[in-house]
DNA sequence: GCTAATTTGCTTGACATCCAGCAAGTTATA
DNA sequence: TATAACTTGCTGGATGTCAAGCAAATTAGC
C-alpha cells in the first residue's frame, strides 16, 4: 500500500483527459453499446470523475460521436494504405493479397471498431453515413482489380455482388468473433486462423470470380 | 367512430396475451436490443397494461429468453427443412443452390432472427449457446456435399473455413441490409436482389471450391 | 341450473435504482 | 488573480419489479 491515502497527485492535462475519456468511451461503446454506458462508468475507467465526460463532450450522444469520428478516420486512414499497396500490386493474386489481406488486418487488430460499425448498424446507421468508409475502399480495390478482368461478361450487377462478397468474407467472421468462432473450435486470436483465413479468401475469390486456377 | 368509448370489450385470453406479448416484444427486441425496450412499450403494442409482460413471464430476461427461444425453434426447422431438400439434389450444383437458397430465403424473410442473433453476438453471446443453429445446419449441409469432393486435399481447416465462408456470404448482406445495401444502391427488399444474390453466391463457391467451370 | 367459492387474468400504484444534465463549488496553473 | 480544469450535489425522468386489488371465468355445492 501507498502512504498516500489520496490515490495520485493528478497534474491537470486537459489533452491527456480527452484523449483518456475517448479512449474509455471508445472501449465501453464497443462492448456495451450506447445504451448500456454510462459517463459514471466511463469516468471511472479513464480515472476521471463522472462529471468529466459531460464537461469536455457536452453531452453523451457527442462524446459518441467523437468516438466515432476518431476511430473513422484511423480506419478511413488505414484501409486507404491497403488499398494503396493493392494498387501497385502486378497481378490479380497479389492485388487480392495485398488488398484483402490489408482489409483482414486491419478489422481483426480494431475489434472496437468492428463492434462499434454493428452497434450501428443495428441502431439504423445514421452514424455510418451515406457512404462507409470501407465500401468505398472496397469498390476501390475493385476497381483497381478491374484491369485484369476481360473486359465483357463483368456486369455492373456482379461487381456489386462482389463487393458484397468480399466484405462479407472479410468482415463476418470477426463480428462474429466471439460466437461463431468458438463454436467451431477456432481461437480468435490464434495468428494462424489469420494467415489460413486470408489464404483461404484470396484462393476462393481468385479462383471463384477470375477463374484462374490455383 | 364508434359509439363506444371503451376501445373493446377485450375477452380474457391468457394464451392469446401470451403470444400478443411475445410477437411484440420480440419485434421490439429485434429492433432495439434488450436495454432499448421497456415493459411499457411491450405492454402498449401487445395491447396489455405495463405490467403484463411482467405477469406473465416473472421478468424482463426471461421474457427475452422466451423470445429467444421460439425464434430459434423457428429457425431449427426451417434450416433442417433447407438442409433435407439440398441433401437430396444431385449435383453438387444442386445441393448448393437447395441449401444456400433456402438459407438465403430464410435469413431475407426473418429479419427479426437475424437482427436478434446480431445483438446476441454483440453482448457476448451467452443465449446462442454452444452451438448455434445455423452453424450446424451448414456444417450438416457441407457434409452433405462433401461426398462430391475429392476426397484428399481437403482438409479439415479448409472445411471450417469454407463454414465460414458460406455463412458471411449468405449472412452478411441481410445483417447489414439497412446500411450496406443502400450505400451500394441496392433495394433490401428487391425480390431480384434476392435470385442475384443467390446465383451469385452459388457460383462462387462452385468455382472457388470445387472447381467447377460454369 | 342457480349461486357461492375459488382461481385466473390483468391493471394500477408504489418503491428503489439508475442516469444524463446542470449548477455551484474547488483547486491547479499560467 | 483570473481562467481553465475539474468535482460534487442535486434533480427530474425513466424503468424493472413487486404487491395489492379487482373483475371475469371457472368450479363446486345444492
Amino acid at each position: 500500500m501507498s502512504s498516500k491515502l489520496a490515490p495520485a497527485p493528478k497534474t491537470r492535462d486537459a489533452g491527456r483527459s480527452r484523449s483518456a475519456i475517448l479512449d474509455a468511451a471508445e472501449e465501453l461503446f464497443a462492448q456495451k453499446g450506447f445504451d448500456g454506458v454510462s459517463f459514471a462508468e466511463i469516468g471511472k475507467r479513464a480515472g476521471v470523475s463522472r462529471g468529466t465526460p459531460g464537461y469536455f463532450f457536452g453531452s453523451k450522444v457527442e462524446l459518441y460521436e467523437a468516438v466515432l469520428d476518431r476511430i473513422f478516420q484511423t480506419a478511413l486512414r488505414e484501409i486507404a494504405l491497403a488499398a494503396g499497396r493493392a494498387a501497385q500490386a502486378a497481378s490479380p493474386r497479389e492485388v487480392l493479397a495485398a488488398g484483402l489481406g490489408g482489409y483482414i488486418d486491419f478489422i481483426a487488430g480494431n475489434p472496437n471498431f468492428v463492434r462499434l460499425v454493428e452497434h450501428e448498424a443495428l441502431k439504423g446507421g445514421g452514424a455510418l453515413g451515406e457512404n462507409p468508409v470501407h465500401v468505398r475502399a472496397l469498390e476501390a480495390g475493385i476497381a483497381a482489380i478491374q484491369a485484369y478482368l476481360p473486359p465483357e461478361g463483368v456486369a455492373s450487377t456482379d461487381l456489386k455482388q462482389l463487393t458484397i462478397s468480399l466484405m462479407g468474407l472479410c468482415w463476418f467472421p470477426f463480428a462474429h468473433r466471439q460466437t461463431l468462432l468458438p463454436a467451431l473450435g477456432i481461437d480468435p486470436g490464434d495468428p494462424e486462423f489469420l494467415v489460413a483465413r486470408k489464404k483461404h479468401v484470396v484462393e476462393l475469390v481468385l479462383r471463384g470470380f477470375f477463374g484462374k486456377e490455383a
